[in-house]
DNA sequence: TGATATTGTATTGTACACAATATATTTAGT
DNA sequence: ACTAAATATATTGTGTACAATACAATATCA
């Protein structure tokens, strides 16, 4: 797959911080959600609550197991994130009645009324950082890919 | 900065999940760590603290502020997470006698040793991931880029 | 149908991550 | 030297993340 002398340029490298592609996604990862926080601390929310509240504004109701396959979040976390949406009186959880298994997360006229509020803060971010838009959609396409590269190689895919 | 036409396609577009910047992002970052877990996880530690060593085993001593500005963390983060390496006994804790504010990090002899451990932890995950090397330079770039162009902004800069 | 495997959520425990605050120390300015 | 500002670390509290485990419900197959 790869020479041997790429192989020993990766040995080379590879131990240092700044040529780790895993702490470039890191850091830019965290940066990135600073950048979230003030605007939507100031509606009360967090980034990670903002993620499923965009799910759920495209399409609802989804169960906590949709929710957690679309964001690669497993029930651990979202179960105490879910309940902080319900008390903050974004959401309703409802158990299936089909499949009592399932958990149906739904949004409350409270959580549909938020939408409006955050209309335009994919536009302020985007205006704040300056970043091309040609580039922009590049970007996200390779770090799908890769996302899909990393998360095959794991599972064995 | 954009047209018309390109903000009204980011309002458009910005508010699905899978167009986010950012959440490509946060997913990619989960996921790379996730693929570091099983083999860091058999010499005892973590990717943040793998991070921290991966930074003293280039130089050290060094203070809490400098690997915090390296690694973008701040004392909140890094004071328990050195406090747990120091239990293990990769590092040590020690005030500087010249500036009492500063504590300095350095490596024990085991820390040293565990350098040889994950010699070919990166050759490892690169091959697993096969993802083609130039892409592999370019990516990393990018997301250095974006990291500070984003902290630029926010600061003001 | 009845045992078994699978699936989905909840719970517990450990480890980040960051805001806010507190405290101590050095540095600057007069 | 004295005071005020700036700097650096520690602490506390909230909110993720994820492994491990538990438990309940559905699906499957002999």
């Amino acid at each position: 797959m790869l020479t041997e002398k790429e192989l020993e340029l990766v040995r080379q490298e590879g131990l240092k911080v700044d040529n780790l592609l895993c702490f470039a996604l890191y850091a830019a990862s965290r940066t990135a959600v600073d950048a979230y926080r003030p605007l939507l601390g100031k509606i009360g929310i967090t980034y990670p609550q903002y993620l499923v509240m965009l799910l759920l504004w495209e399409q609802e109701p989804r169960t906590i197991k949709e929710i957690g396959t679309a964001l690669y979040l497993d029930s651990g976390t979202l179960s105490p994130l879910l309940k902080r949406l319900e008390k903050k009186g974004l959401i309703n959880r409802q158990r299936d009645s089909q499949d009592e298994r399932l958990v149906n997360i739904s949004l409350t006229g409270e959580g549909h009324a938020l939408k409006e509020q955050v209309r335009d803060l994919p536009e302020t971010l985007f205006c704040q950082i300056g970043w091309p838009l040609e580039d922009f959609g590049s970007l996200v396409k390779r770090l799908h890919d890769l996302t899909g590269r990393i998360y095959a190689a794991q599972t064995g895919g």
